[in-house]
DNA sequence: TTTATACGTTCTAATATGGAACTTATTAGC
DNA sequence: GCTAATAAGTTCCATATTAGAACGTATAAA
């Protein structure tokens, strides 16, 4: 198997990441979550290049995990659908895991 | 942030993706949950590099979530760690969404 | 004693990501 | 109205990761 073929997979792990199993996806969804909404608080709360970041939000509209809204003019809203919104189990039980399992290694603070 | 520095995020949900947010991580763990033990299999059933698979196994090795037991001279099972098998949660809630939210696409057969 | 199986390693090519500068348009401050 | 700052990307080159295939080495089976 292909990792881009993971989307017509039989399997539905393999189907869900091909929607959100790629590097940083999972951290954009946790931002917008936590009430982030914009490119720019997406771009540098993680870091990520912009390039990429504009990659996987396109990715994640056209995938209808998330909703491009305009505020303004030539400025929008990233908002989680209801099938964005029904990744929060996914997202919990990684919170679960990474706070029972994973310990912080080689923290500065 | 960098991708190799989730590790010591404050975030849980940043440390679990710094352990099995790689690609194809996920789903070498889904085919131990579903028994699959050896390099082979995983390899053959996933299609992935067996450069890759390696890497990734011992990064998952090295990580606790899996023990790598011999069998045999040269031979070897991986195997999940509790640490491992308390991932269920997260395989399942990927279950859940993409059986309910994400098609087949494309789908051959 | 061949042949097949298991578990990798090594090599080159293709793809993805990182890092920074550049665009275009909008909004805010003076 | 003019200038600077903000927002949302795009573009370019360097680096890192992944793909694809062959090769190595040891064990197990026929």
């Amino acid at each position: 198997m292909k990792w881009t073929d993971l989307k017509s997979d039989s399997c539905p792990i393999a189907r869900s990441l091909s929607v959100v199993g790629d590097r940083w996806t999972l951290l954009i969804l946790r931002d917008c979550f936590l009430g982030k909404t914009r490119f720019d608080a997406f771009q540098q709360n993680l870091g990520l290049t912009r390039h990429v970041l504009a990659e996987r939000l396109a990715k994640l509209v056209e995938a209808g995990v998330l909703k491009k809204e305009a505020y303004a003019k030539g400025r929008y809203n990233y908002l989680l659908t209801e099938q964005g919104k029904a990744l929060a189990p996914v997202l919990s039980s990684l919170f679960d895991w990474g706070k029972t399992h994973v310990g912080r290694v080689g923290a500065i603070a």
